[in-house]
DNA sequence: GGGTGCATGTAATGGGTTACATGATTCT
DNA sequence: AGAATCATGTAACCCATTACATGCACCC
């Protein structure tokens, strides 16, 4: 019953294995890159990141140093040891798992038949316009990244933006289907 | 800092809300309900069913019948109170809100530079798989439900499988896209 | 007698967010 | 003096999965 799955699971050292092997920083900064740079398919809290950092030095993935700038509070900032980038290596290797995301508008739509139309009609539209931002966003991200100079991530940082460019298309696309049949 | 989020949020107990409205069920037909109808979407274990079936009770949102069937074990069968169809019609009425997935494999692919380009590769390809296997279950899924009498649900179910449709094309074309890309 | 499917549950564990608590520095 | 931003952390809580524990009924 309800079975075994040996839990080699993704979990916030490897996100800040990834984070850390692009540049040393301070948890606060980590917190900075992922609400910048993989906020649309991650998220760390403060209560996770701070605690995570201090696991990776305790097993030797990390290394702290204490800085000081002029005009600014002191910072820890961390970056991999040796052992860190090995660690991150192998765990880029494993294929990625999926998880059944739960996701609630779906979720709603399919007891459509419970709910009154013009509310499930703005679940919808509302939806909709929520793509349509993310698109936006998404294009921003994009010219911006295809300005960068020539360096090793950017072809894959442009992956993972259109990644999100096709997803929310598709989607917008489905939104205007379900629209028609609920008239 | 790190804002309030006054959580009205999905969770177990509006899931069967839904579930019951559709007809009285065990916990253990909820588990197969789950797996079978809105698996795509949605997630439900034991350890989360059973607590959930009692509290729903003890709040007057349902109620419980046991029932004996010949040459099956006992069952307790749950069905909606008046007050539990009422609230699954007000959670109708909440648009659904959207949270960030954590994608392991936007992820893994963000630190793509770090990675041997053949495991990156293969990482592709193992989704690129999965993908067409699910896209090939939804139109299995589609047919079944198209072949269903003229029911309240069906035209959402179909809304349902349809975004899983969709969703999958649009993500194999981008697979193909990074194949090609990280020749 | 043993495997399988039906059936109900709890306890341990994991992993995450939110709220709380504190303090430096800079700008207005 | 007060607000904003930089900076670090902990504790309470929530939600979910996994593993464990039990038992009936049926068929081989």
């Amino acid at each position: 019953m309800e079975m075994g799955k040996k839990t080699a699971r993704t979990t916030t050292t490897e996100a800040l294995l990834g984070l850390l092997s692009i540049c040393p920083m301070s948890g606060y900064e980590v917190r900075q890159m992922v609400e910048t740079s993989i906020g649309n398919f991650w998220s760390e809290s403060y209560g996770q990141i701070y605690p995570a950092l201090k696991r990776m030095v305790a097993d030797g993935l990390a290394e702290m140093k204490e800085t000081r700038t002029e005009g600014r509070p002191a910072k820890k900032v961390y970056s991999l040891t040796e052992r860190g980038q090995e660690r991150l290596g192998e765990w880029l290797g494993i294929p990625a798992e999926r998880q059944v995301y739960r996701n609630e508008l779906l979720l709603k739509l399919f007891f459509g038949s419970r709910a009154e139309m013009p509310f499930l009609r703005s679940q919808i539209e509302v939806r909709r316009n929520a793509l349509a931002v993310d698109l936006a966003r998404y294009h921003e991200i994009e010219k911006r990244v295809l300005g960068f100079d020539e360096q090793p991530g950017k072809k894959f940082w442009l992956m993972t933006v259109r990644y999100g460019i096709a997803e929310a298309k598709a989607l917008m696309v489905w939104c205007d289907d379900c629209l028609k049949e609920m008239q």
